[in-house]
Order: C-alpha cells, then structure tokens, then sequence
DNA sequence: ATCGAAAAAGTTATCAGACCACCCGACCAC
DNA sequence: GTGGTCGGGTGGTCTGATAACTTTTTCGAT
C-alpha cells in the first residue's frame, strides 16, 4: 500500500497549460491567454494560475512579460543541460579534471569522425579553421572558436550521442576556466602553434587516418594540460 | 547598449532563501520560518512569497507540506544530472550510439584506473566480480551487478568526472536496453564468457597493465554490441 | 499514572477583490 | 517622420478571509 500522493493546484494547472502547448494549440512564440481568462476558463484563483505560470517562468518555458501577457518560449535542450555543467564544477574535481575526461571522448571522437566524416563536415571544420587562423592572426584564439571546432567534430561522429556529452563537458570546462583561471576569452599559448595543431586533427580526418586523428586531439589536449599548469605556475 | 533586465519579486524572494540555507543557517532536513513570518520579514506579501517558495518547491530545493511547514530538501546530484539521460534517450540515438560512446570514455576509464586504483578500489572490483560469478552461478547476469562493477572502475579513475558522466551514460543505456530491447534484468550473452571478459578487465588493472585494461574493457563493450545485434537479428 | 480522544493552536492552500505598474495601439501636434 | 498623450488591456502585488491540514495541549476515563 503507498502513500498517496496529494496533487498541488499549481502541478495540475502546470500539467493543463503544458498540454495546450503540447498539442500545437499554443505554438512557441505565441501569447498564452490573459491570467483572469485562463484563471476563469480552468476554474481556479488567480494566485493558484500565478504560481503555475511563476513556476514555467522559471523553468523557461515560458516568459511572462508585464503589461503584455505571457508568451511560450523556444525550448532546446541546452537549457536542459545547464545543471550538469554546474554539477561537474562543484565537485572537488578541476578544469584538469574535465580535460582527461576530454582525451577519452574526444580522442574517440576524432577516430569515428576520421572514419565517418561526409564532405560536408570536412567543409564545415575547415571553415571553422580559417576562422581560427585569422583569430589567431589579429591577436588571438577565442574560447567561442576552439568551442565550434570541438563541437563540428562532434556532429562529424555521427553519433548525436557524442554531441550532447561533449557539449556539456566543454560547457563545464569552459565555465572552470572562467573561474579557476580569470579567462574570460583568450586560451593560454602560442597562437601559431595552436592554428597547427587544430590542422593536424583535421589533416587526418580528411587522410582518413582515424588513428592518427585520435593520437593528435589526445596531444592537443595534452599540451592545452601542460599550458595551463605553466600558466598556473605564474601566478 | 543591453536592455535593462528588471528583476521579478519573486526571483529576489528566491535569492534571499538560497542566501539562508547556502549560509548554513537552515539546512537540509530543516524547516524555514512560517510564511507569514518570512513575508513580513522580507517586506513583501505572502502572495510574492509563495510564488517564491512554489518555484523552490517544484525545483526540488524544498518540500512545503500543507499545516506543517516548508523544509529543505538535501540536494543531491542525481537529480541535476537526470536531464542529460533524458535528452541522450529522446535523441534519435540508439543504445548502440551509446555503447560506442561508453568505448571511448570507459576504455579510458580502465586505463586510469590501472594506473591508479588502490588496493581498496581493486578488493572492491573483486568483491563485485565475486558477485557476478554468484551471480551467473545462480542464473543470470543483472543490469545492477554489471552497473555496480563499471562504476567501481570509474571511482578507481580517481577523478570525479569520469564518475558522474559514466553514472549518467550507464543510466540512459540502461533504460534504453529496457525501453528498445523489453529486457528487464538479464543481459545477453553466455555468462561464463560475461565473467571471464570482467575478470580479464580486473586481471589488468591489477598488473598495472593500462593499455590491456583499455583493451580488455573496449573488446567487452564490443562483444556487447555483437550480442545485442544478434539478440536484434534474432527477434 | 497512563492512554486516547477532543480541542486548541499553528500553518499552509486557495480564493476574492482592490489598486498599482506596465504595455500597446491609436490619435494628434509639430 | 517623430514625439507626446490617452485609453484599454494585462500583469504585479497586496490585503483579508475562509478552508484544509498538522501538531500540540488539554481533559476525561481507566
């Protein structure tokens, strides 16, 4: 025999509003009904409609605007996400941490990507590339750049699994290093040693030499390791 | 030029509480002040205070129970780190996708692990293994038991993430052999082969064999793939 | 003295109504 | 075309009340 379990007015006007959402009825972008109608048409208090409507805020699902009504907002998943990039932080565990995390994966990952890459994801990577080289070529390397490297290797995987992990663990790494290291855009090291080791990767991938893809991301981030502990032993 | 952000009542309301329970002052298991008590101390009505207090309650910070008060829930990681099972599963990623993903971190897991483990990590993967064996001995192979043996090797990694991220992977990979496969509890597979590929993985962890472990741990994940795609074939 | 039931006190849950603050569109003046 | 004002609609917050629930205290029976 279980307990049973009381249903809270506000998690079954949570449950009614996500359904109209849920069914297309009410598309993201557009306005929910106005609280009085809504509170009216569902047969509850004004404050009970309010705490439901606060709590999708919150979890932005919504966002209520003053004066104006509250609209449905464009979920993805990052928003999803967020939480385990902050969990992976509050850990004893540091930026060095996640980096050796970063070898398994990502070392992988440049073996199936060498293995599986279209045309398409060899463009993509070579564009993001050029883009770095010319970052590097007017003062530096940017962490949104070394991010968009990492994550078109991802998607050259394949394996949307890949992606996702991935994503999350640079998110975390990326948010350590904000913290522990006072970084807020440039990653430590000689820029044009950086522009040669991303080539590296991505001459492998295009040779199809999965295991020389992987061996070169592994050193990559082996020597990302080395420079942050140089740069911790300055301070 | 940013737009300017106003801040809501209640996210100020929410503030204030983390404010008390990071500070120590009420902490987990613990009940806040009454709400009549709380609002007037804040300044704002019990109306502001309640949205404050139902977004806490459906992020799971507290638990307000009707006539006795509101208290503050233990947080714990699990539940930050269940969005990522989540969105690994709704992907149109198979379990497949998952196990190839489990390659690359876990094969790097035992590589860790044989370079780290202590004598305390290593009885414990014997204990485990010794279940396994009872365990096929009597029967079968359970989800829990495999579940059991590869979070032992990741807390013998010595690092916190390879622990967090592999729970979360095993997890979804778990659900997803339930959901696509119908199976409950038994992995497929002869079982006196299942103990042996185990054994073989600890046998190299104890030597200190860290490329063997890599191996014997990537040729387990592989011979699981073959079985669930002949299980596949065969239905 | 002990136990169980009832009453009292304390607390949350929801409602209703009031007033304030903001948004948006329409219209007018320059 | 731009800025200002106005009116209507909508959210934001408050206050006060009643209902529902939990915990503590009191009282009567054994």
């Amino acid at each position: 025999m279980q307990t049973i379990k009381r249903t809270k007015l506000y998690e079954a006007v949570i449950q009614e509003i996500q359904k109209m959402i849920a069914s297309g009825q009410i598309k993201p972008g557009s306005k929910l009904p106005p609280e009085r109608e809504m509170a009216e048409t569902l047969g509850v208090s004004r404050a009970a409609l309010r705490e439901a409507l606060t709590v999708l805020e919150a979890a932005r699902v919504i966002e209520i605007r003053h004066g104006s009504g509250a609209y449905v907002l464009d979920v993805n998943d990052e928003l999803l996400l967020r939480p385990l990039a902050l969990v992976l932080l509050t850990e004893k565990g540091t930026v060095i941490d996640l980096l050796e995390l970063r070898k398994g994966i990502e070392g992988e990952a440049a073996y199936l990507a060498a293995e599986r890459a279209t045309s398409e994801d060899i463009s993509i990577l070579e564009k993001i590339l050029d883009e770095i080289a010319a970052g590097v070529a007017k003062g530096g390397l940017t962490v949104h750049e070394d991010f968009k490297f990492h994550y078109a290797l991802a998607e050259a995987t394949g394996n949307p699994a890949f992606t996702k992990v991935m994503n999350v663990i640079a998110d975390a790494f990326h948010q350590g290093l904000r913290t522990s290291h006072g970084m807020l855009i440039q990653l430590p090291g000689r820029r044009e040693t950086i522009v040669k080791e991303h080539r590296r990767i991505l001459e492998c991938i295009k040779k199809r030499d999965a295991e020389g893809a992987r061996q070169a991301l592994r050193e990559h981030l082996e020597r990302v390791e080395k420079r942050l502990e140089d740069w911790a032993s300055s301070q």
